[in-house]
DNA sequence: ACGCACTCTCAGAACATTCATAGCCTTCTT
DNA sequence: AAGAAGGCTATGAATGTTCTGAGAGTGCGT
């Protein structure tokens, strides 16, 4: 049989079968808003806080399996949050969100630590790779199924090497490519629209044309489909769908 | 299956596959927090102490399998510590911590009882590098299958000899370049990013741009990837990986 | 004190990526 | 069958990233 219909949605949980738990620290409501949303949609329990000292009491209370952290908050830096958990005992791994200028020293030694950050804006679909990054190296909370492979027929693609494979063959992809093809490998078999890709794949701030995914679709297939039957398929006035060659 | 997924982070524990536990004394507690942070990703268990006589109690309660021991402590000197800790009885191993100005000659002597010292500003690839090594050599804790050679492909380094062999062909490689390379062996397969490895095999204090890490991998590929195809991979946008050569 | 090896900065070259525009092609509707 | 709408892709400009050569500064050993 086809042993991609037995993919079940990729969906990380606990080890005993429950849902992820995140704290999204942030004081922009509309941010933390956009990325409840986003989160929510991977069957994870979402809470917020927006400022330090309640993301500590969250922390404590909701005893979350990642946390996302402004930097810059009203009053407690993100930094001194994440001090005060460690004194605590606290071994949540962080993601922290930094505007991309204000970046370097205060960044500085976070990522010796397992810790991790994005640059404002960023990508729906990065965070969620962050995030799931880091919960899957996490010790606390381990699905021991889940890989860092996503597989959809003979395509594969490899969160950690960035390396994507066509019926065993390297193929080259920039940036934008590579997560537009994760994005879609994640929805196999189902109509993603070109709205929902730009809403995923592109920066939150993105102020272009939607006709930007018809060009990257046009790439991905020139590389993927280039020889054998095709994976991309285009859904006409509704989106795009990838699923295994026939 | 796919191969390269099947290649699991290097983790030392205890030969009851239990963690290592480590204790971290020094008086800073932002140096404290940094190993704290680094030494727990490694998977270990770590406790701190800020002086000597704490650090005395918690290495008889805790029994760690290695101390990391600033020299300079408010009350009880480093070195008096090392002879509390032996007139008990006990073995445990010990990493010295110490400003390169203040090396004198009976820490040069410690390395002959099996103890070792780094100076500091340090690396934390070096600090872990350096605890590994005593862990490994300490006769309580050992995970048989541990080895002092990172093998990637046709490439070996040997952490205790420092030797670099690419297709058996002896590489003479600078210090810098060696740390560089034995993070990179140390994550096969795995992008990682440039602050990662500045955050790593840097020292702590370094306040330079993150461009050195590409002109030291520039002189890397220059050594390793000379002839023969190369194993350095730049992922752009993303980082560095190394993987044998196909 | 001298020379050598090493580390790191700077600046420009080389290269890759992103995205808009525009014309062409395909499919759908009537 | 014609027109309209939606989709595809070649071209190229602007931008961003990485590489590398030259050289300054540092520290070490002799």
């Amino acid at each position: 049989m086809n042993e991609t219909t037995a993919q079940a949605p990729i969906r990380l949980t606990r080890a005993d079968g429950s849902p992820i738990r995140v704290l999204v620290v942030d004081d922009e409501a509309s941010l933390t808003d956009l990325l409840q949303m986003a989160l929510r949609y991977e069957g994870w329990e979402i809470k917020t806080a927006a400022d330090g000292s309640s993301a500590i009491a969250t922390a404590r209370d909701f005893r979350p399996d990642a946390i996302v952290l402004d930097i810059m908050l009203p009053d407690i830096d993100g930094l001194q949050v994440l001090q005060r958990l460690r004194a605590d005992g606290n071994d949540v791994p962080v993601l922290f969100l930094t505007a991309k200028d204000a970046l370097d020293d205060r960044i500085a030694g976070l990522t010796a630590g397992g810790d991790d950050y994005v640059t404002k804006p960023f990508s729906l679909e990065e965070v969620v790779a962050r995030l799931r990054g880091l919960i899957r190296r996490s010790t606390l909370t381990v699905d021991a199924n889940e890989s860092p492979v996503l597989v959809v027929g003979d395509l594969e693609l490899d969160e950690d090497s960035h390396e994507v494979r066509r019926a065993g063959r390297l193929i080259e992809l920039t940036a934008t490519e590579f997560e537009l093809l994760r994005y879609l490998m994640r929805n196999p078999r189902r109509v993603v629209s070109k709205s929902q890709i730009l809403d995923r794949v592109w920066d939150y701030d993105f102020g272009g044309k939607s006709s930007v995914v018809e060009i990257y679709i046009s790439y991905l297939r020139k590389k993927i489909d280039a020889e054998g039957s095709p994976m991309l398929h285009t859904v006409r006035g509704a989106g795009y769908m990838i699923k295994p060659a026939e």
